[in-house]
DNA sequence: GTCTATAAGTGGATAGAC
DNA sequence: GTCTATCCACTTATAGAC
């Protein structure tokens, strides 16, 4: 196939289809050739859209820091309080959502437009609130941490369903361990919120 | 070379080996030949003393989890508050003393037997002080979060000393963001500082 | 703007000699 | 227990045809 009519591939759908694969096969399996494979396309065409792979990769992730909501920054409705929940929530949403992606996310550099603007609104926002702008950018950053760490890492993954790898005498204290296997994803919620209303309430103590 | 009179490799080696070529050049640069050449040794030779590669990060990664110290909890000289403060600290130059490992140690099956050690010393650790099982569970789950997501993402390096980088009518509160990468270091831990100190005093509000 | 062809290299891992 | 030799799958990226 030489030149067709219309173009077949464009950044959007290439950014897509990573996004995808790193979903379904995680960040491993991303490689130039799988990906054009997935677009019925072949491995050199994306480098029309793209100078390298790691751009893919980045857009790709500021993809998702997009789907980050921000709006309860600024707009008079939400103390600081309430903002900082919503966003969190928002922002673990965003990410759990692509969780094979975070890794790549979390160490990066950080300076793509949508995360830079993600961390505008909410230095801005506690700023608003009365926060001095050293705390704010504090805040910003330990939210962060809290955030990509939860959605990095399952505490409760980390643990096998079978009573027997825990032997009493190495882990005194695991003897229910292997339960957590079986409610990944409710123990980590429930770890999340918890953390998440502490930060918050040990924040407001901080105020002023 | 035939085999030699004594060995010229151990695991210990090996471990010690990749935890310096991981710091030096990044998790990526770890190959088996690589490290195999960081060691005078060939790329195979590896293979007497661990099964896969995955096997030497496994190692590796445990190591880093050894050095965090779990012995303020159930000691009787210290409370809950002043345990947690004192893990989290240790915890955190545990893996900020490896940054370029803390990827794969927080996404991996944390099945490894330190990171058991030391989750059997937290959970503990709190329910000795009265924190019914479940919150235990929650403590030991946000606390690793929050530590895992501060050493493996800094928040200041994410922005670049240049001015001119953060367009006013783009990020309308980033007019200082510059001044943040000259201060990584400082800023990071002080988030951390920050982030720790409220999440203890926020778990405090909750305790009974 | 996508193609074919290919460069130029790396990866993990195995077989078998010593 | 380390060696040499080797397999083979796979990588990012470029050159030039259409």
């Amino acid at each position: 196939m030489a030149r067709p009519r219309k173009p077949l591939l464009s950044r959007d759908r290439i950014v897509a289809a990573a996004l995808a694969l790193i979903d379904a096969e995680g960040l491993a399996a991303l490689s130039t050739r799988r990906l054009a494979a997935e677009l019925g396309v072949s491995g050199p065409s994306l480098y029309n859209h793209f100078a390298t792979k790691e751009a893919i990769l980045d857009a790709a992730a500021d993809t998702v820091i997009g789907n980050v909501d921000v709006s309860m920054f600024g707009d008079g409705r939400h103390d600081w309080r309430a903002a900082l929940l919503e966003w969190a929530r928002s922002y673990r949403a965003a990410l759990t959502a692509h969780p094979n992606i975070v890794p790549f996310l979390a160490v990066g550099p950080g300076l793509r437009p949508a995360g830079l603007r993600m961390a505008d609104a909410v230095f801005g926002g506690m700023v608003e609130a009365g926060w001095p702008p050293a705390q704010a950018t504090r805040i910003g950053a330990l939210m962060r941490y809290f955030v990509t760490g939860s959605a990095l890492g399952t505490f409760a993954g980390g643990f096998v369903g079978d009573p027997a790898a825990y032997d009493p005498a190495d882990y005194p204290h695991l003897g229910q361990a292997h339960r957590l296997a079986d409610h990944r994803e409710q123990v980590d919620a429930a770890a999340f919120e918890t953390g998440l209303r502490a930060l918050v309430d040990g924040l407001a103590l901080q105020f002023r």
